[in-house]
DNA sequence: ATGGCATTTAAAAAATGA
């Protein structure tokens, strides 16, 4: 079963570059983040005639997840928003239950201009997150949790770490929160079957970042323990990058075996 | 150190992203 997470920056002006990649890459599962679009302007029919069910929160102008599905699956909403603050408005969470898995996908905030309010909402989130996560990996269920964590992880995520400091994906904090997320006993897919290569999910507009690999990684895939013995594939679908009008982040998947 | 690009909203320029 393939699983693939994609931070598509604009799903309807992005539209036919989704479209063309579930085409080709033809995900089981695809968790989209960034659909900058209302729920009402969710291109569902598209989806659908691209062989896809959805389940999708979205928020007008900005953020917004979605859950897509191969039809084939029965596909269930189970639950949008993270708890923890009941003043939060953003769409930035919705779970869905295929094939036996509980699929989390996730947008966590960007934090930028840090430090400020950007970024102290970013840290409550995360925290909100975790606990979550705490209640979610005890579940006999599978879980996989995944989306655009707006976190380089460690060194090795960044073509070069110095340039990316002052930047709130690579500030102290939040790297330390994906580490008490890790500590959980989630596994990061791509680590896990890359433990030594650069490997990013995210390359700039400016400066022909793309073309110099001037990238990081930001899109994760966390499993998990049930996966243990069942990931058999974690790949970023690098040359969706390439395209034309195409998103700053590239598709992440993984494949995973049946029980 | 700055600005480079690209989206949405809405009708020009601002906000947002990372």
């Amino acid at each position: 079963m393939k699983i693939a997470t994609y931070n598509v920056n604009g799903v309807n002006g992005r539209l036919p570059v989704l479209l063309r990649w579930l085409s080709e890459s033809q995900p089981d599962v695809a968790c989209l983040q960034e659909l900058k679009a209302p729920s009402e302007k969710f291109p569902e029919q598209a989806i659908f005639e691209a062989g896809y069910a959805a389940v999708w929160h979205g928020q007008k102008s900005w953020n917004g997840v979605a859950i897509l599905a191969k039809k084939k699956y029965a596909l269930t909403e189970v639950g949008r928003g993270l708890p923890g603050d009941p003043e939060d408005e953003q769409s930035r969470y919705i779970q869905a239950k295929v094939n036996g898995i509980l699929i989390v996908c996730l947008y966590l905030p960007n934090g930028n201009p840090a430090p400020g309010p950007k970024f102290d909402y970013k840290m409550e989130w995360f925290k909100r997150l975790n606990t979550k996560a705490k209640s979610l990996i005890k579940l006999k269920t599978p879980v996989i949790l995944t989306g655009d964590y707006n976190v380089v992880p460690t060194e090795l995520d960044a073509y070069k770490p110095e340039r990316w400091v002052n930047d709130a994906v690579f500030f102290p904090e939040p790297r330390a929160a994906y580490r008490r997320l890790l500590k959980q006993g989630w596994v990061d897919a791509i680590r896990q079957l890359h433990p030594d290569e650069k490997i990013f999910t995210y390359w700039d507009y400016f400066r022909n970042a793309f073309n110099r690999d001037a990238g990081i990684r930001m899109d994760h895939f966390l499993l998990s323990p049930h996966f243990k013995d069942r990931l058999k594939c974690a790949e970023v679908d690098r040359h969706v990058r390439g395209w034309e009008k195409t998103s700053d982040h590239a598709p992440v998947w993984i494949e995973i075996s049946e029980k």
